[in-house]
DNA sequence: ATCAATAATGTACGCGCGTTCATTTTCTCA
DNA sequence: TGAGAAAATGAACGCGCGTACATTATTGAT
């Protein structure tokens, strides 16, 4: 094929080549007829095997964390995401293949790099366990372009695009204070993330001296269901007057507990105020709507796109959030 | 490397080819043999490599229709759809390659097919309009391996896997006036896509022939936005007698109109009736819980890819539907 | 044990491109 | 106009694999 482009032009093989790398220096006039002459015979390099001369596949891996079936791409967190790799690699001809982390034949990052199918990788969801942490670290040794997203691993913070979690509870908690709740309770996500723990640091960072080591702690998993099921358990405390409002390590949790504490009674800004992180679609539908923290996770995505394909280096700065106030955190008088 | 791996081995080359390909027939001994040496060099073929010479990417191309920045995946629809691509494609062995349609440089999707970077493709928010129908056309009679989803196009019938969006909102019209709601309105999406019209003729279905050409149809986008831009309307309606409920064509709709109405002063169950389409987080997660259509969209992926795939055939059915009652339908007496 | 039939393996080549190096053309400045 | 330098092009090769075909080892029936 690329042979009859280059008898039709006049010129050989090596010219039409060079002229689809657009790379070398080309007469402009032979540009044109081997264009016109690829233009009239319909020819078009074969992706697959520049990707296999040039030894890159072109594709930017993301790696998801293996849900269980429907709800794969179910959290706001990871559409959102999404779009942000998206963007980043269209704009620097990267296409996207979709991994999924098998439960069982977890055979390793490493792999897809060695068969070529990736030149560079995102991990979403990634967690600090040992065998996870290990994987990676091989991975960083082989001079590998990974980058993974808000979670903090020892050894390899410079792989890790981060959103200001911390600050971003703080704003919540300092926002409810202000509100004029007096104890607020912190709902925390699963361990093994160390976003969930830095949430908390943030609404610890805010509460007054004599709250420091006194407020309550609920822990969920990040899903609604665990935030309904610890409705009873908030429900004592707000009866006890041990917690008079709630931030959310996200608002998954804080719609269920939200939803919880309705059904036992209680309804929020009347009888506690409660905060959420992500700022995802549901913040907007609830009714009241959700106050909640906004971390764009679009540009998380981006940036984390950028460092996997090598065109920025990691920022020195966490990424900024703000904090959305909606109905959920005033407080009635 | 297959060289070394063939040489410790004591094979050739072409062996160590057999056994990594599972194909052909290769005595276990050796079979053995070439395994060890190859975990003990830590050889693994290379993918891109194999792709190339077996002319096959083993890419799984999934096109999605542009949306501008952020709200790519944001929707139920969507990402419930690459759930179940997503798994059939990982039971077949193909890879996921993430398309993402350019509003400018429209090239075609025949153009994938020729770089070989997908070996099927699966188009998400197909429209038909002229161009896009005769750009089908013509991968069909390309014979390219391909499927879209919810959208009816002439001659590509054979194309298209649909659910039935014509008796969901039959039922979901049926159940509203057996609650005792008299004069149901129907709230549409965008012309363009072949199942707003689908849903609008089932919603048709179920009136009894008094308000076959009588009941109110207002005109949506699919979005929330719309939705609530359209409360005005329905508010009219609602006040002058000329409806009483609502079918929204989908959850997004429903759910804007919702808040649109108690703006107004409106609440469902109190002062009209309402149902979605999707059976969205969001239908879960309001208040009221909003009555809606399920389509399982993750079957209707899962369908497409195994067509893409060409692992089987369109099936003669469309994918079923049901109806999840929640609270806006009823009618509180 | 012999020979044919079959299974197992080896040899050789090409997939479509990028790229190096040699060669030819064009340009520059005397 | 004629070198020499620079730009443009061509010829040849190899990337790592699969595979058709030739060759050798194994089997089974006589």
């Amino acid at each position: 094929m690329r042979k009859q482009v280059a008898e039709r032009a006049g010129v050989s093989e090596a010219t039409v080549s060079r002229v689809f790398s657009e790379s070398d220096a080309v007469k402009e006039k032979t540009r044109e007829k081997v264009l016109k002459a690829a233009a009239e015979l319909g020819y078009v390099p074969n992706e697959l095997a520049r990707q296999f001369a040039r030894k890159r596949s072109g594709n930017l891996g993301v790696m998801l964390p293996f849900v269980p079936k429907a709800k794969l791409f179910s959290t706001y967190y990871f559409y959102e995401m999404m779009g942000g790799i998206s963007e980043a690699a269209q704009q620097h001809g990267a296409d996207l293949l979709l991994l999924q982390r098998m439960p069982g034949e977890d055979r390793g990052c490493g792999l897809l790099f060695r068969q070529q199918k990736i030149d560079g990788l995102i991990l979403l969801g990634a967690r600090d366990i040992a065998e996870e942490r290990e994987e990676l670290l091989k991975l960083d040794a082989e001079g590998r372009s990974f980058a993974f997203v808000n979670q903090r691993i020892d050894g390899l913070e410079h792989r890790a695009v981060e959103t200001d979690h911390r600050r971003g509870c703080f704003l919540a908690a300092e926002h409810l204070l202000q509100q004029g709740w007096r104890r607020p309770a912190f709902v925390k996500g699963p361990p093994g993330f160390s976003n969930s723990l830095d949430r908390l640091l943030g609404f610890r960072d805010a509460m007054p001296d004599e709250l420091k080591g006194e407020h309550a702690v609920l822990q969920g998993n990040y899903s609604r269901t665990s935030g309904l099921a610890l409705a009873g358990e908030a429900a004592e405390l707000l009866r006890s007057g041990q917690a008079d409002a709630f931030v959310a390590g996200n608002d998954r949790m804080a719609i269920g507990l939200l939803q919880g504490l309705r059904q036992l009674g209680y309804e929020s800004s009347r009888d506690y105020g409660l905060t959420g992180f992500d700022d995802s679609d549901g913040a907007r539908l609830m009714e009241p709507t959700l106050t909640s923290v906004s971390a764009s996770f679009y540009e998380t995505g981006r940036m984390a796109a950028l460092i996997a394909l090598q065109v920025q280096s990691m920022p020195v700065d966490k990424l900024p959030v703000g904090l959305v106030v909606r109905e959920s955190s005033l407080k009635r008088t």
